[in-house]
DNA sequence: CTTCCACGGGAAGTGATGGTAC
DNA sequence: GTACCATCACTTCCCGTGGAAG
C-alpha cells in the first residue's frame, strides 16, 4: 500500500459543481439570454458595441450567462474576417478605485513579463497606458466589469465609453458590460455615466425553488455517480439557496461541500445530515475569512464583545463595550481608538454577520443607540480568532475564561 | 407642538506605507 | 538620494435623524 490511496469515489466529475463550470444549457434564463443576445448583436455586425448594464442578486446566473454568451460570440465572430474581437473580464471585487481598475486592465492586455505595479503612478499615466494598450489591441474590445459596484468613483466608467470620442483612441471600438448586484448603484451614478453605461439594461431575477432544484439536479447528474445522493438532498440544498434570495451559487457550494465531507468520511452516500454539517462548515469558513480580514483593533473589539457575551452582559451598547475594549487595547500596548472609530468596527462586525445589532431609541432620555450581541457560537468565534490572530496575551486569558466559564474579576 | 439624546454618515485632514521616475 | 503618487486606518468635526420626554 502506498502513501496515497484513492478515496471512495462518489464523484464522477466534481468540477460540475464548481462556479466556473459551464453546462451546455443554462436553466431558467431563456428570456434574459435572448435579450442579452440581442444587445450583443452589433458586435457581429461590425458596429460599435452597446454598453450593457446587467443587474440581479448574487448567484442568479449573471456571470455564468455572460461567459456563456461571450464564448459563443467569440466563436461566431471568428467566422467573419472583418471582426477582431477581444473580450476581457475583470472582477472588481477588492478594487475600490478607478485607478485600481485601470491598472488591472492594463495588465490584462500586457504579457506576464511586462506587468505594471498597482501603485505608484500618477492617475493620468495609468490612463495613458490603458489607451495605448487598447489601441495596440485594436478591433472590437468588450470589457466586462463584474461586481462593478465595488468601484467608489465614476472616473473610469466615464472615461472608457468616451475614450474614442475624446480622441484617446483611434483604432479600438470599446464596449463595456457592467455587472452589479447592487440595485442602488445604478441610481447613484452621475447622469452622464448612467446614460452611456446603461444603454442596454438587463435584469436577472432570482431563481425560485423549482429552478434551483432543476439546476442542482442538472449538475448533480454530471457530478456524482448513480445513487450517491439521498432523496431530498437536492431539495434541501435548493431550499437553503432559495431562502437566501434564490442564490444558485450558494446551493451548489453547499452540495459540493456535502460531497467533500462524504468523501473525507469514506461514506458513499450524501444524507440530509451531511448537508447540515456542510452548512455549518461553510459558515465557519465565512466567519474565519471575515475575521482574518479585520485589523488589530477589529479583533480587540470582537474579544471585548466575546467576553461580555460570556458574562451574559449582552446585548450591550457601544458605550458599555468601550471600557472592556480599552482595557484589552492597553494590555497589548496599543492606543485605544476614539469611540467613533470603535463604533465603525462594531458596524463592520455586524456587516460580516459575526455580531448582530438592534437599533433602539429611547427618545429624549436615551436617544438612538444600537445594542450588540454575538450572532455565532462563542467557541466557534474563539477558534477562528485563534487561527488568524497573533494577539497572544489577550487570547490566552479570554480562552481560559470561556473554557472555565468563570468571570475574571479584573475585567469588570 | 418643541426639545434633546446618542447615534450614523460624511467631509477634510494626517501620517505611515509602499510604490514609480529621475 | 529626492520628488511624487495612491491608499489605508485613523482622527476630528459637523450635521441630520427618530422618537420619547417635556
Amino acid at each position: 500500500m502506498g502513501m496515497f490511496e484513492r478515496d471512495t469515489e462518489i464523484y464522477r466529475n466534481r468540477d460540475a459543481l464548481r462556479e466556473d463550470y459551464q453546462p451546455a444549457k443554462l436553466v431558467g434564463r431563456d428570456e434574459e439570454l435572448e435579450r442579452y443576445k440581442t444587445a450583443l448583436q452589433p458586435v457581429i455586425n461590425g458596429e460599435q458595441p452597446n454598453n450593457i448594464f446587467l443587474y440581479g442578486k448574487t448567484g442568479v446566473g449573471k456571470t455564468a450567462g455572460t461567459r456563456f454568451l461571450l464564448d459563443h460570440l467569440i466563436e461566431d465572430a471568428a467566422q467573419y474576417d472583418d471582426i477582431e474581437l477581444t473580450v476581457k473580464i475583470l472582477n472588481c471585487d477588492g478594487l475600490s478605485s478607478s485607478y485600481q481598475i485601470a491598472t488591472r486592465l492594463v495588465n490584462k492586455f500586457r504579457a506576464d513579463s511586462n506587468q505594471i505595479s498597482t501603485t505608484g503612478y500618477p492617475r493620468a499615466t495609468v490612463y495613458d497606458m490603458l489607451w495605448s494598450e487598447l489601441d495596440a489591441c485594436g478591433g472590437t474590445i468588450i470589457i466586462v466589469l463584474d461586481e462593478v459596484d465595488h468601484i467608489e468613483d465614476d472616473s473610469i466608467l466615464y472615461q472608457l465609453p468616451r475614450a474614442r470620442a475624446n480622441g484617446n483612441l483611434t483604432e479600438a471600438k470599446i464596449g463595456i458590460i457592467g455587472i452589479s448586484n447592487d440595485f442602488s448603484f445604478r441610481d447613484d451614478l452621475s447622469p452622464k455615466v448612467k446614460s452611456s453605461l446603461c444603454e442596454e439594461e438587463l435584469q436577472f431575477p432570482a431563481y425560485d425553488a423549482n429552478e434551483l432544484i432543476e439546476i442542482l439536479s442538472q449538475r448533480a447528474e454530471v457530478a456524482f455517480h448513480e445513487g450517491v445522493i439521498d432523496d431530498g438532498v437536492v431539495e434541501l440544498c435548493a431550499a437553503y439557496g432559495a431562502k437566501d434570495a434564490g442564490d444558485a451559487r450558494q446551493s451548489l457550494d453547499l452540495l459540493m461541500k456535502a460531497g467533500d465531507l462524504a468523501r473525507d468520511h469514506d461514506t458513499d452516500t450524501i444524507t440530509d445530515n451531511l448537508v447540515r454539517d456542510a452548512r455549518e462548515e461553510l459558515e465557519r469558513g465565512r466567519i474565519r475569512e471575515g475575521i482574518s480580514g479585520l485589523t488589530q483593533h477589529g479583533h480587540l473589539v470582537l474579544y471585548a464583545l466575546l467576553t461580555l457575551e460570556q458574562q451574559g452582559k449582552t446585548p450591550v451598547r457601544s458605550r458599555d463595550v468601550r471600557p472592556r475594549y480599552t482595557s484589552f487595547a492597553e494590555q497589548v500596548g496599543a492606543d485605544p481608538l476614539v469611540p467613533r472609530r470603535m463604533r465603525d468596527h462594531l458596524g463592520e462586525l455586524s456587516m460580516l454577520g459575526i455580531i448582530s445589532a438592534v437599533e433602539r431609541n429611547e427618545g429624549r432620555r436615551g436617544g438612538t443607540y444600537r445594542e450588540y450581541s454575538l450572532d455565532m457560537d462563542t467557541q466557534m468565534i474563539l477558534t477562528a480568532l485563534e487561527e488568524t490572530v497573533a494577539q497572544v496575551g489577550i487570547h490566552e486569558s479570554v480562552a481560559q475564561m470561556v473554557d472555565q466559564e468563570t468571570t475574571l474579576s479584573e475585567y469588570t
